[in-house]
RNA sequence: UGGGCCGUCGUCUAAUGGUAGGACCCUGGCCUUUGACGCCAGUUGUAGAGGUUCGAAUCCUCUCGGCCCAGCCA
């Protein structure tokens, strides 16, 4: 037994915080944010972030607001605010400020007005193209705007008429005077304002110039008093440029603190590439179940706790990293196996008629609910002289390893009988179509009294009795495990699975199931995990997705 | 070759000058009314070279490799 309880690890992060609340910075105090732009929907790589800030405010007694970084209106919508608060409460987690950049648009122009005054800020006539040659290179200086140096009374007299929409779009920029020369771009005069004749989401058409990323998400964690504003690796090189407007303005100032983003094996994580697939229908929409968004996992049936533990698992560090989706699956399996109820459905059906078991007659047998779980009970399952398998449990002339049903040979039919197949019957064609077999009446629940060993146990359901129900097979969305950096340079929209979904029209589930809702888990025993999908209905009967297979042992051996 | 950041098993991560540990994956085996779960065992790692030190993944120097930045995107 490990007997110091405080020795487990912390990340970079935690460890820096909590020595900012040892030596008593921001009075022992821990804010921090999510702050996501509203242009898409949250993805697993998102997942990290909210489970890192949510859970660091949570850890440290600290608060931890959502805020919408809405600062480009020409790609926000309110669709994408309802999509993400609705995830991020499905992951469990309540903010304690719900905000929006969009809230501080007057601060933010009050915080530029005050620049322009200090000479830190002036509107620039150069054209976006100017610009960019003005800005110099990656290993050459830029050199200054000639319009750097207009007059304080010029800039504001030309800053307000870029705020009542007297100019047009591009024509002029309002940009902080930093340092042409900076080894780092993002400090050579970076704009701050530009003119957008927009209709914002929130602020309607109050506004016709509209500020920078930049100039708004440090104001905006200064304002909100985030003592940790918590961020992705990239923005390393804007930090410098956060701390400067801070320190000109006078204002609070967080502390930023970068970590690597996550990346995924066989799937991207790209709001831009997520758009694509889904604009160009590659798949049916941003949840669509192999999508890697909260809303696809959530539709495929992944559970909150099991993107809460997989995100504990991959920690936080600074380096790049791409993690194997089998541990976001381990996850998915280790939370699934604790919690969903195991049923018995055949996906590939193969008919087999038990020759001695009265005709018309059926009865009810004992199956457990959740081994894992004595609370889930038990309940009771239908069984009858008309029966389905799993093609797959049946081999005519089986291999040494396989120890299922063939001819001749005993298996147990789970919570039922043994079973011994005795005949094969064929079409024309040589297609084994149904399977005649003997029952032990003495085995009833699946044990003899005789104390004979069977090698098998199957699953299986009643002809009469069963559901029959449409279920959608997923694999990884792409063939390659970096879609986005292959060796043959092809474009990721090429490496997608073309198998990535089959779809099953005839499969029979057992008839416990005819209640299953979307949102349920539910262990198709020896198969995988299902769930029910929430969007599609056959005939107004569910179609049931699968969710993750369960690990097979079998298929490898089958494999080689 | 301007600036910033980063290199620990195949993958994700611990170890903060004192036995390189865990998880996933993989491989054996045990168990089993799910070829699941569980249990046991095993393979594999400090990018390299110097230096400091009784002792270096950790500190120093150099080398090599990788990532990010030249949007009026975030």
């Amino acid at each position: 037994m490990e007997q110091d309880t405080d020795k487990k690890s912390l990340d970079f992060i935690r460890t820096i915080i909590t020595e900012d609340i040892t030596s008593n910075k921001n009075e022992g105090r821990v804010a921090t944010r999510f702050p996501p732009e509203p242009n898409g929907y949250l993805h697993i790589g998102h997942a990290k972030s909210i489970c890192l800030n949510f859970g660091v405010a949570e850890e440290f007694g600290g608060s931890c607001n959502l805020r919408f970084d809405d600062t480009n209106p020409t790609k926000e919508d309110t669709e994408f605010v309802e999509s993400i608060m609705e995830d991020v409460k499905w992951l469990g987690f309540n903010w304690d400020g719900l905000y929006y950049a969009s809230d501080y648009f007057q601060n933010l122009y009050e915080f530029a007005v005050q620049l322009i005054k200090n000479g830190k800020a002036y509107v620039d006539s150069l054209s976006s193209e100017e610009i960019r040659q003005y800005r110099g290179t990656l290993s050459e200086p830029g050199k200054e705007s000639p319009f750097s140096n207009r007059s304080v009374e010029e800039n504001l007299e030309l800053f307000e008429k870029m705020k009542n929409g007297e100019f047009e779009e591009g024509a002029y920029v309002l940009r902080a005077k930093v340092d042409m020369a900076s080894g780092n771009l993002n400090m050579r005069d970076p704009i701050m304002y530009r003119i957008l004749k927009q209709h914002h989401h929130r602020t309607g058409d109050t506004w016709n110039i509209y500020p920078m990323y930049d100039f708004a998400h440090g104001q905006s964690d200064s304002i909100e008093k985030i003592t940790h504003s918590l961020c992705t690796l990239e923005f390393e090189d804007h930090r410098p440029l956060y701390n400067w407007f801070v320190e000109q303005l006078g204002i609070y100032a967080p502390r930023q603190i970068e970590f690597a983003r996550l990346n995924l094996t066989y799937t991207v994580l790209s709001k831009r590439k997520l758009m694509q697939l889904v604009r160009d229908n590659h798949v049916s929409g941003w949840d669509d179940p192999r999508m890697p968004t909260i809303s696809g996992l959530r539709r495929r049936g992944y559970t909150a706790a099991a993107i809460r533990n997989f995100c504990e698992k991959i920690g936080v560090t600074k380096h790049d990293s791409v993690t194997e989706v089998a541990l976001l699956e381990h996850s998915l399996r280790d939370d699934l196996n604790k919690t969903a109820l195991r049923v018995m459905g055949v996906l590939n059906p193969l008919k087999i008629v038990i020759t001695n078991y009265p005709e018309d007659s059926s009865e009810e047998l004992d199956a457990i609910n959740n081994p894992e779980d004595e609370s889930a009970g038990k309940r009771k399952v239908p069984f009858s002289k008309e029966l389905y398998i799993e093609r797959d449990d049946f081999m005519e002339d089986p291999p040494k390893k396989f120890y299922r049903l063939s001819p001749g040979r005993e298996v147990r039919f789970r919570y039922a009988y043994f079973i011994t197949c005795n005949e094969v019957i064929k079409d024309e064609e040589g297609n084994v179509i149904e399977l005649h077999c003997t029952y032990d009446p003495e085995t009833k629940g699946g044990n003899s009294p005789d104390g004979r060993k069977v090698k098998a146990t199957i699953h299986w359901v009643s002809a009469k009795h069963a559901l029959k129900r449409e279920v959608k097979l997923y694999d990884r969305l792409f063939t390659e495990p970096d879609p986005e950096h292959n060796k043959e340079g092809k474009d990721f929209i090429e490496l997608l699975n073309p198998e990535s979904l089959k779809v099953l029209d005839n499969c029979y589930l057992e008839p416990s199931l005819a209640e299953a809702k979307p949102g349920e888990n539910y262990q198709f025993e020896r198969i995988g995990y299902f769930t029910v999908d929430s969007m599609s209905y056959k005939n107004g009967e569910q179609v049931f997705n699968r969710t993750v297979t369960l690990r097979d042992a079998w298929a490898k051996v089958k494999g080689r």
